[in-house]
DNA sequence: TAGGCTATTGATACCGAGTCTCAATTAGTT
DNA sequence: AACTAATTGAGACTCGGTATCAATAGCCTA
């Protein structure tokens, strides 16, 4: 889990500068649990600028801080990671809260697909989707 | 496999009108092999306008002749389907062919999945990428 | 074969996500 | 306090896709 501290602490070691607009930037959205926009982000960090969010959440995507979701539709969106390592999503479709899985079952699948494909497999993605059990309780 | 004609009679038996401007992106998307983006569909069919080229492309893949591609980056591209059922795809990073896969590993495991997390899981995204034989063996 | 109704068209403006540029500012050093 | 390279915000731009709308043209019926 990381928190502002930890964050800035890593981001000084890389010689970031420690900016306003980062600090800001980090601070909104260590706030979310569930997945997130940057428009979602730059609404909440008055002043900064749209290419500045950009920035900060690539950056923090790099770090491994963020990861991306992807959603049913195709559309990307954001949230704070809680692996670095290689991990999929369960993502509820009615309250956007994400379940991170640790098991990456396509791992079983990728010497089969290889030997009867003629591929060399270098990636795949993989990401479900449902209501999660709050929102199934719950009429909506 | 679809064949402009057996897709001219689709379309009429849904009496969707046949015009020229369809029957030129029908005809372009029936050409190509790998996976391609509206764009380059655009490039083939000159004097059909973009929006056009955009909502035949919708209605292909609403009828099952097209599916839609996701890669590494997350963005979208179409090809077209060989099987109108669920499969996902194997995706040439290098040379942009398409393998169909019929296995939906992801199956296997929505049981478990919506045991362990008590998610209803009502869809996954799942696709592959890698080299393909022949442009492993080619340098490049 | 000629209307006429309605789906379809293309132009164009627009949207959302993301990148690039650039002059002005500022964090961290010395 | 001064320097300087990193960072900033504004804004133009790209790319994939949608909405609007007046003009056109398939298809049906007579």
């Amino acid at each position: 889990m990381y928190n502002l501290e930890s964050i800035v602490r890593r981001l000084e070691e890389q010689r970031y500068r420690i900016t306003p607009s980062r600090l800001a930037v980090v601070t909104a959205v260590l706030d979310r649990n569930g997945h997130f926009s940057v428009d979602d982000i730059l609404g909440q960090v008055p002043g900064v600028g749209r290419a500045t969010v950009f920035r900060t959440m690539k950056l923090l995507s790099e770090m491994g801080v963020l990861c991306r979701v992807l959603l049913e539709d195709g559309s990307l969106r954001y949230r704070v990671s809680r692996r670095p390592e290689h991990h999929h999503h369960l993502v509820c479709v009615s309250c956007a809260s994400v379940q991170e899985l640790d098991a990456c079952i396509a791992l079983d699948v990728l010497g089969d697909l290889a030997r009867s494909t003629g591929y060399e497999i270098e990636g795949h993605w993989l990401e479900f989707f449902g209501r999660c059990a709050a929102c199934r309780g719950s009429a909506a």
